[in-house]
DNA sequence: CTTGGCACTCGCTGCGGTAGAGTGCCAAAA
DNA sequence: TTTTGGCACTCTACCGCAGCGAGTGCCAAG
């Protein structure tokens, strides 16, 4: 391929992401900067659709990108450049104003991502595989419930009420989370399990049931890791006027609330250290095939350990959205990252 | 409004609410049961849409119902039975699973009411105002970062993170915090927050930074409060092909996010004892004025403390909701009681 | 290789005509 | 006085049709 037929092709596609209309051949030499009739654009431009690059909706239409389209147009058309200063210190603001606190950090940096980008927002959070046990609390609460939170080092919480078959004394409660805290404190969640289901065997019976519990809710979180998902602005994709309300929109939506399937697909992006688009049917995922997604990995303390990203429209501005996804990652993991956030 | 008029009004609710099509004349004395001929119907009907029970969206459309009629329709046309076996062993089902934690309870309730009744679904959840503070935690998490963990005597668990000037040692922690169990323990939380900003002019200079935090997370909690509500479902409202996907329905989603006035309006049906309808523009709500939203508070230990409910079109099977709000509502309440669940 | 010309295709829009549903009114019947 | 059949009227939904405008593909000339 030429270079004008490189150029001709930039044009057109961002021609439509800005109109959402088909381009024609007179409306594109004109615009292209180009000294060229528009016959001559449609010899051009007939070739690019026999390479599967633009596609005609119907006979006396003009061309609009196919997937492959948008592909090229990304991978060698458009040079994304850094994140602008604006959007820079709305991140840094929007992020910063929730430290020290991981969780509602993850939080905000989503939505603020959704919104800028005015997309479905999405962030795979951190694996707790790699956590280790901090501390673990007994606290009865009424007559045989007994209220257990598991806390770890990256400061996740979390919390069940367990019904035991007796009544259990705050002391002999307080007694045995220090034992607990002593045997299994600062072991990686993964071993605590292994080792809560040896020691069930010989364990006094009336601790019995608190042990199981406790590892039950050790494996749960373990087990839930597996699908831990937030998604920010569902609705935005309600003001898509394109396919606003569709078919297509409702499989989607299932698809983002189901999860599973999502969340293979980033697991395998949290490999790369790059942004990674998904354009069209490229994920695999047909409820996607008429969507983009990007993601981009963020890291903690230089570790790889989960991915932010968005979903829209084939149709959007890849030039402004790139270096969102990118920023907001990096911004992100910095902001998790011990000691790294000065403000920057 | 002779019996007739009353029969005719009921019946043609009830068709289109079957329907969802306006009902003519013809229909209308043919389903009725009423040995009477259209013309007769015609008259009656005339009636009933001065008396504002109906309308004609066009001249030669039949009628549907007003929100004035649905109103007579439930307050006075139609007697709600109790909920039927099934569903009330699938409620059981669903809200047993998951106890005995109040919160995944709350959740499963409300997910399974939205599912039933394929509405959305939402719960006002227990106030934290008149919650006591169980148990606080102190834990060291890195250099200067302490988690502070509250727990109420409903077992709520709410946590924040906290940086402090200088490290604090484990065993300072373990001591801050059994202070504080002992000064606090067992109070309101209201109360506590009152201590605590009293207490916090002479206490120790490396205590303050803990202290004014727990005050933050504790006023946060109560403050939260105001806005506390789950909601389920939301995608069901795009199933509905009668408005589906129009701009009312943007409004509404809108409204259901922003939850402040939903929550008040919520508030007010939580001091009845009964099941609540607000029937299009009943609730002074704009945007649900083409909704009906039903409610019915749930009491814990003989206590009113929050309200559960479905939101739809105006055009639903009210018969058959009515019973599963409220059966909902009742069920929730004993699984959440102490001591009543007993696979009732 | 580029360009202007030209026939052709196709979607969109507006128009008129028709069928169907349902109404309101009226006069006759009960 | 109420009910009923009849009837004219209204309005929507649907269809086919023509005109338009945009855009294409092809071709022959530059």
């Amino acid at each position: 391929m030429d270079a004008r037929a490189r150029h001709l092709l930039k044009s057109l596609i961002e021609q439509h992401i800005n109109s959402g209309q088909p381009v024609g051949s007179r409306q594109l030499a004109r615009d292209a900067g180009l000294a060229i009739s528009p016959a001559t654009v449609r010899n051009v431009i007939a070739d690019l659709e026999d390479a599967g690059y633009v596609i005609s909706p119907h006979t006396s239409a003009g061309r609009i990108p196919t997937p492959s389209g948008y592909r090229f147009f990304v991978d060698s058309l458009i040079s994304v450049g850094p994140l602008s200063g604006a959007s820079r210190r709305l991140l840094l603001q929007r992020i910063g104003a929730h430290l020290p606190d991981a969780e509602e950090v993850l939080h905000a940096a989503t939505e603020a991502l959704s919104q800028m980008t005015r997309m479905v927002g999405f962030i795979r959070v951190p694996k707790r595989a790699t956590q280790t046990l901090r501390h673990v609390d007994f606290i009865a609460l009424r007559e045989r419930e007994v209220l257990a939170i598991f806390v770890t080092d990256k400061g996740e919480v979390e919390n069940r009420l367990i019904r035991v078959a007796e009544p259990l004394s705050a002391a002999a409660l307080t007694q045995a989370a220090n034992r607990f805290n002593a045997s299994y404190g600062g072991r990686p969640l993964q071993e605590v399990i292994a080792l809560l289901e040896e020691d069930l065997q010989q364990s006094r019976a009336e601790m019995d049931a608190i042990l199981r519990n406790a590892m039950e809710l050790g494996k749960e979180m373990l087990a839930a890791d597996q699908e831990r998902m937030l998604v920010e602005g569902e609705l935005q994709l309600l003001d898509l006027p394109d396919l606003a309300a569709s078919e297509r929109l409702r499989e989607l939506l299932s698809v983002v609330r189901q999860k599973r399937e999502l969340v293979m697909l980033l697991d395998q992006s949290v490999l790369g250290s790059d942004v990674r688009l998904f354009i069209g049917g490229e994920s695999g995922l047909a409820p996607l095939s008429d969507f983009t997604l990007i993601s981009a990995p963020y890291q903690i303390d230089g570790e790889l350990v989960g991915v932010i990203g968005v979903l829209g429209p084939m149709r959007m501005p890849y030039q402004d959205i790139i270096p969102l996804v990118d920023g907001t990652a990096r911004l992100l993991g910095q902001a998790l990252s011990q000691g790294e956030w000065l403000s920057s």
